[in-house]
DNA sequence: AAATAATGATACCGTTTGGTATCACGAAAG
DNA sequence: CTTTCGTGATACCAAACGGTATCATTATTT
């Protein structure tokens, strides 16, 4: 199961974030995306893993490779707790415009 | 400094997400935060360090008493990261809606 | 001034994490 | 069929993590 521990998870590692970038371009193989850093194919591979059990990264097997891709649905499910917080900095957002808005208003042009 | 890195890891944790949803309500000693959870006021006071270095916690001193608030803005970089990638889920929204409305102008009522 | 309440600081402990090295296995190419 | 290429799996290691226990510090209360 996905959960929105496993999604935090696997987003708290700097180098699973960048193979998310990375992924985002086009699909790739576990050496393709390897070739990108400096740690071992071994590595990358846990990190693949982990970032599956998060629901950010699907695969798909070709002969002997294996295409990750991009699963953006876990996401999305961070993004949305996130955007729970939202009303904050919209409100913020908010205010300026009318500040704004309100010096349109009253200035002497 | 607040990178990106110190939020994600703070996020990282779900006694530590738990606490932001609890500062939503309303500010509280370190105290009143540990009340709600079933373990010691140390951990939760190292729980409330790491989400300071992430900027998703501030603290004032009253007295005695230190009031931690929350800090919406090391939640919204995590929150712009990951809606870096909102183009996936909406363009599917947007796909969705379309379809909605190829609907609604075909069927025959 | 003494007692108490809220917090800070440190040392310590078991588990998890990110990494390597190594070997086993299935597919493809010669 | 043998080789080789891409991968899976396991054991192992140092460091980080989440937690407790304990003691020091500071501010209130009586």
């Amino acid at each position: 199961m996905i959960s929105e521990q496993t999604v935090f998870r696997a987003l708290a590692d700097p180098t699973r974030r960048a193979i998310l970038l990375q992924l985002e371009d086009r699909d790739m193989t576990i050496a393709e995306v390897a070739s990108h850093f400096d740690i071992t194919r071994a590595a990358v591979k846990k990190h693949l893993v982990i970032l599956g059990e998060g629901g950010l990264v699907s695969v798909t097997t070709r002969g002997r490779e294996r295409i990750n891709h991009l699963e953006p649905d876990g996401l999305k499910t961070a993004a949305d707790w996130l955007n729970h917080f939202s009303r904050f900095w919209d409100d913020r957002l908010r205010d300026l415009k009318r500040a704004a808005e309100k010096y349109e208003e009253n200035r002497d042009d």
